[in-house]
DNA sequence: ACAAATATTGCATTCGAATGCAATTACAAT
DNA sequence: ATTGTAATTGCATTCGAATGCAATATTTGT
């Protein structure tokens, strides 16, 4: 029962075949066929790249659109086409880096997707945004947080592409980027081992993240390696404070000696440490103690800290991300695939290593 | 002509009115309706809150639902309902608090609102940005970012809901969420000058930064007050490199001689400052010369560089702008309206102010 | 038990753009 | 001019949920 001579109810009744501009209520394609005396699917194949569609139609149509000051609706269009063009990233509150989600947003809208942002509270939350996301009917997600299996199945299983970023669910086939965080704390430890250091400390990540695990023992099964079984692990939960609180309670388990080197599970708690060190403890980094982090941060780099430590390409983690989330949406049938970067170190003077 | 009987054409033939739950493809709200053997419309009216449904109907749809894993299409839904219940959120790309990201992204969840985070790299990419955000149909803006007059009218043409975060066009009647630059600027000259502090040099941002503008023309013209002349802006871009380069052209400018205390327009800026002074000159921060931010960034307060600084009640802001946005959403026509907050002096210890 | 009032339910339509198919037009070749 | 072929255009339908209205079903009052 087509709808061409009278769309809808707008405010005045249409008298007139191609009336004039209507300056209230949102232009749609049909307002402008009308305008333009064109069918509607006329309208639409103008903003279809690739459409068949003649130069005097084009021009004919734009002018209207031009005159009425339309813009096609996504929301209709994602409806008969299947496709939002919107990808979900969820990031968990603790420790995340502005610059990736910036890189994210930029590199998606450069292939004409849209970001949806969802924060983690806490795992008790993921249930509810997983659900959000479901609904919003997202072409795929990029998840930098954990989350429970059971949500990685409900968007397995709704067949929406799904990659992590910076973390790998080892025994679920699941795509992911990520950077090999035992690889990167071995290279620590080495380098710690070459220029000399004899007795370690270790401050980790809360007990729940995965990375912080993987740091981890990625640090002391090396040391065990060789031979350094004189390491103490404390926990902290990646922040500032923790990183003082930690290396306060790291000295205590070591019956009050402070360790020759302090091996932090990112950027920000070391810097909280050799903080420590030096009001707390009255020590010089690195002349009395040595602190290496992990990450890269930006803040690793500010004159005052300096840190050795381990720099992830999250630019190149978050591209990866990205393609491979664009692939699997064009392309539905593929298979989950692993992409794993390894971090290089970064020469800082927080220890006293070889260069 | 109603489709009550064959929603679409599946793998299989429908031969069955009940059929079993299919495994593949959306499950719409049509396949619940036919499984559970009530209309479309119960089904929709089910997921309504306050609407008329009764117990028995209820507990009936919803176990269809449980079984079929059915989940609205919140894009059909947007349709019709002409409320996507999307909150597009601009940012620049220059210095943007993470955590108010993080604030954003649950508050607006918190109230049943999904973010669209959209990330400006340059000025001439806002137009593109305003351009899919008006496709995207989002119910409302919050923008943290400079937006072009024109990119403003066009909003507010389409009559989506915009309100600024931490900056205010003086001259267009737009809804914003800001903090008294100049108010805090005052009290910060105010603490320096009470300290004795007689000569001053300024680290302004970015010349087209509004916030910029507002600071340092506000610690120009206390200081201009109270009789202190013998003052020199440079420029810097807000981030840390750009705080130790300023510092030395501050220097050069001042034919070598290092003022007393150092007015920053940011935080990461009066770090970087504060780095340059201690590693290039050789000086002790706050004895041979204070410096103070702007902005209360949670580096500020890491022991290191302790900041005197105005610290801004982002979370309150943050919470102002969601709700301006949502009164707007809700009742399109509300005014505009301008909420401006009172940031506070955090008293550091990078100069040496009366506490 | 019966009429009136109220609560549920279903029908049919709507939102705005995309698209398969058929109809029409433009263009080329004879 | 005529027929054939290719390029355009329009028609009618579709996507999935919401909703006004009418048709039932239930409850209430008497």
């Amino acid at each position: 029962m087509g709808r061409t001579s009278s769309n809808k109810a707008r405010t005045k009744p249409d008298v007139a075949i191609a009336a004039v501009p209507e300056p209230n209520g949102p232009v749609t394609s049909y307002d402008v066929a009308r305008y333009a005396g064109v069918s509607q699917s006329a309208v639409s194949r103008c903003f279809k790249p690739g459409a068949s569609v003649s130069k005097k139609m084009r021009e004919r149509v734009m002018k209207a659109v031009e005159e009425l000051g339309y813009r096609p609706n996504a929301i209709a269009r994602g409806l008969i086409t299947q496709r939002s063009n919107m990808v979900a990233v969820i990031i968990a509150n603790l420790r995340f880096y502005p610059e990736v989600l910036v890189n994210l947003s930029r590199g998606l809208s450069r292939r004409g997707l849209n970001m949806l942002l969802f924060s983690l509270d806490d795992e008790g939350a993921a249930n509810n945004t997983v659900e959000q996301i479901w609904q919003s009917r997202v072409d795929g997600v990029i998840a930098a947080a954990n989350l429970p299996r059971e949500q990685i199945e409900t968007l397995t299983r709704a067949k929406i592409p799904l990659v992590f970023l910076n973390r790998n669910y080892r025994d679920v086939p699941i795509s992911s980027v990520s950077c090999d965080q035992v690889a990167g704390e071995r290279t620590l430890v080495n380098a710690l081992v070459n220029a000399g250091y004899k007795s370690f400390g270790i401050i980790a990540g809360p007990q729940n993240s995965i990375v912080s695990r993987q740091r981890t023992t990625g640090a002391t099964d090396r040391l065990d390696e060789l031979g350094f079984s004189d390491h103490v692990v404390v926990f902290g939960n990646y922040d500032y404070d923790s990183g003082g609180t930690a290396l306060r309670e790291l000295v205590a388990a070591r019956g009050n000696k402070m360790p020759e080197a302090v091996i932090c599970a990112n950027d920000v708690m070391a810097i909280g440490c050799i903080d420590a060190a030096r009001d707390h403890y009255g020590l010089d980094v690195p002349d009395d103690v040595a602190v290496v982090g992990y990450d890269g941060a930006s803040q690793a780099y500010w004159s005052s800290y300096d840190l050795v430590t381990i720099q992830q390409p999250m630019q190149a983690m978050t591209e990866a991300a990205i393609s491979i989330i664009q692939d699997r949406i064009e392309n539905p049938g593929l298979p989950p695939e692993r992409r794993v970067f390894l971090g290089s170190l970064s020469r800082g003077s927080s220890a006293k290593i070889i260069k």
